[in-house]
RNA sequence: GUGGGUGUAGCUCAGCUGGUCAGAGCGUCUGGUUGUGGCCCAGAAGGCCGUGAGUUCAAAUCUCAUCACUCACCCCA
């Protein structure tokens, strides 16, 4: 009989325990910042109507959605979810009478694509998402910001900088410009390279795409203008005060300013930046990404105000601000720069608990039990192999603790604990064991 | 969709111009130590050299095809 080659299907990838611990500690302090937050969990089907989907992305969608194909004759077309802001708004048009408003729900999870996988992009990866839905007031979108500085600090990252804009902003600056309405996608696409390609880049770009130089040229001298803080608002304020839309949303975006400062973010940790652009049409109001700035890592989070997405399933949308981080590049950036703790990677046994021999089994076991009992993270060994084996499994599994017990042990009302890392063993009393090995683990 | 690269043991790979080329390191298992891991030593298991055709006296090695994986571009997160 010919063996299967073991391999999962391309772009999908399996994670053994030793990448879950990390994982699950990664998203358990994103959790637990949207807990602090307010923020409430949502989970839907990762498989959605295919119509649900499509609204949003319409014909280019082809290549993009991952499609599912049922057995059966089925009417339903169903695809794999995209994204977690379509499901979002399909749930909230859905459920508006059951929610609660300012609905504010996280959600972590996988989202497929059907591109071709390179390195760094997969078919199926995690996306961690929080967002606001029914508030219109910016200090929704100041929350965000709050949120995702508080959560990278406790990640561990020390230098990172939201960087924020304003849609509508840069909308103004087009056109105060004289870059056509119907070429500002192409003027977002391009600017969105910035970091890329440079300025220089961005302008043989736009000019590629048609847009006139004279006209590149000025809006370029206008986004480029880096100032630190609010001073970059100061300047464009006072070019663009008389354009209304552009009045608007610099006010905007000094409330933010306000807010965050009240909220107490530091202002090392955000910047006004109106090269920043998220690629996403939907966006309306304030824009913001997070980037690593020492080392230069580029972005692990972004978002954004989206005040018209829910009205793809609804009469009238609702104002509805969000924000994602990339969860899979922090992942990796983690490893990069060692920000897990000693404690997470190995395993989540605290003790192995030895087997002598079959006749001191039902102690060791009974031994477990009580450790267990106790909160104790315990491993029994299974197998029936000697000491050596098993202190070497232990080993192997980087356990800390071993707990040794055998006919000298049980004559004595002992137990011998062994220290993995410095080989140090003590014998401690019965009854004294369980506080020790606590006070061995730290607790 | 376009263009590169790579397929040899569980893993990482070496095998140059075709002829002791079926190998190394790591890992696994056993023993040296009948109750003590990491180091060391001895030994063992494990591969129709991705697949199919062709050239040749002879192919892991050359040619063609095919499949798989991978990287970059496009696009996006």
């Amino acid at each position: 009989m010919t063996k299967i080659t073991p391999r999962p299907p391309k772009g999908f990838r399996d994670f053994l325990p030793a990448d879950m611990l990390k994982r699950d500690y990664v998203f358990g302090i994103i959790t637990d910042t949207f807990h602090r937050f307010g923020f409430e969990p949502l989970q839907t089907p990762i498989v959605e109507l295919s119509e649900t989907l499509y609204g949003k992305y319409g014909e280019e969608a082809e290549n993009l959605i991952f499609n599912v194909r049922h057995g059966r004759s089925d009417k339903d077309e169903l695809s794999l979810r995209y994204d977690l802001t379509v499901p979002l708004a399909r749930v909230v048009a859905q459920y508006e009478s059951e929610l609660t408003f300012p609905f504010k729900r996280y959600q972590i999870a996988p989202v497929f694509r059907g591109e071709r996988p390179q390195k760094g992009r997969y078919r199926e990866f995690y996306q961690c998402d929080a967002d606001i839905v029914g508030v219109a007031n910016r200090s929704a979108d100041a929350e965000l910001v709050a949120l995702k500085v508080m959560a990278l600090k406790r990640l561990g990252f020390p230098q990172f900088s939201v960087k924020i804009n304003h849609r509508q902003l840069l909308t103004a600056i087009g056109e105060y410009s004289g870059v056509p309405k119907d070429q500002l996608p192409d003027l977002y696409r391009s600017v969105d390279k910035f970091d890329k390609i440079g300025a220089e880049g961005v302008e043989k770009e736009l000019v590629t795409r048609g847009i006139d130089a004279d006209v590149v040229k000025r809006m370029m001298s206008l986004i480029t203008n880096q100032q630190t803080g609010a001073n970059n608002l100061d300047y464009l304020e006072e070019v663009l005060g008389h354009v209304p839309q552009a009045q608007t949303s610099i006010k905007e975006l000094r409330e933010m300013a306000t807010y965050m400062d009240v909220m107490g973010v530091p202002t090392d940790h955000y910047a006004f930046d109106l090269t920043m652009v998220r690629g996403l049409g939907y966006y309306t109001g304030p824009i913001f990404e997070t980037v690593i700035t020492e080392p230069n890592l580029g972005s692990i989070s972004g978002g954004g105000r989206y005040d018209d997405l829910i009205g793809i399933f609804r009469k009238d949308s609702l104002p509805t601000t969000g924000t994602s981080f990339g969860i899979e590049r922090i992942l990796v950036l983690m490893d990069e720069l060692n920000l897990y703790p000693a404690h997470i990677g190995g395993t989540v046994v605290d003790v192995l608990v030895t087997v002598l021999d079959e006749s001191i089994r039902p102690e060791s076991m009974r031994l477990a039990a009580e450790l267990r009992n106790a909160g104790i993270n315990t491993e029994l060994f299974l197998d029936d192999k000697k000491l050596g084996k098993q202190i070497a499994y232990a080993d192997k599994k980087k356990i800390p603790l071993i707990a040794i017990i055998g006919e000298d042990e049980i004559k004595a009302g002992q137990v011998k604990v062994k220290q993995m890392t410095s080989g140090e063993e003590m014998m401690l009393s019965r009854t004294a064991f369980l506080q020790s090995v606590k006070a061995l683990l730290h607790r």
